[in-house]
DNA sequence: AAGATCCATAACCAGAAAGTTATGGATTTA
DNA sequence: TAAATCCATAACTTTCTGGTTATGGATCTT
């Protein structure tokens, strides 16, 4: 199985990160000082959550000057997508099964 | 917005419990026992981990004898459904402007 | 060139969280 | 009734994590 899921996992559970995750979703390309300001918490500690979404692959920077620009890359999403289908998928499987067997029994 | 996202995230972050989870919703339901045995952990740390996936509203308890079965709630990731295709969506309504301003530009 | 600004990194601290062992209540088995 | 089993909770330890302040390199401004 992928190890993709649990990275992602670990990245959106700290409020404060996703938080910055959903802001660049919203409204786009954002440098750090204009996150920081409406993150509530110090530059550093945006620039270390902004280093976590990034490894993640949830995020994209850009050097421009002395700023860095970063935007949300949402296909990032998508092994968390796959992991809540095939869950639900699980459970509706079992469902058809537990389906199939009382209309084998009802015969 | 909702606070269900961030327990949801929360919750699914570690990975013994998010295995606990994916158990549960592919093979249905299992006593502490059995969920214990291939979890790697004590069953204390099973016990506590299915509290917390039950407070998150991921998993049931029935209790018969004294044995407790849990099962997998699949529907308690409706948020979480949501919060990624809201995500998406915002990505999609950015584009979206820019593919008008484009076209107006272009006029 | 000097000063100011932007951001990343380092070093450190405190609280959260996951794990353990110990224990006890409830139920089943002998 | 006594012993065994199942599970939850308590108490404790250790590790991880998010926050801080301090600092420095790079760039822009004056």
């Amino acid at each position: 199985m992928s190890a993709a899921p649990d990275l992602l996992f670990r990245t959106l559970a700290d409020p404060t990160r996703r938080a910055i995750f959903e802001r660049l979703c919203r409204e786009g390309e954002q440098t750090v000082g204009a996150l920081t300001l409406r993150s509530g918490v110090s530059q550093p500690a945006v620039s270390k959550h902004l280093g976590a979404l990034k490894q993640a692959g949830l995020v994209r920077d850009r050097h421009e000057g002395r700023q860095t620009h970063y935007s949300a890359q949402p296909g990032a999403l998508n092994p968390l997508v796959d992991w809540t289908s095939q869950m639900a998928g699980f459970w509706q499987n079992r469902l058809d099964a537990l389906d199939d067997l009382l209309k084998r029994m009802d015969q």
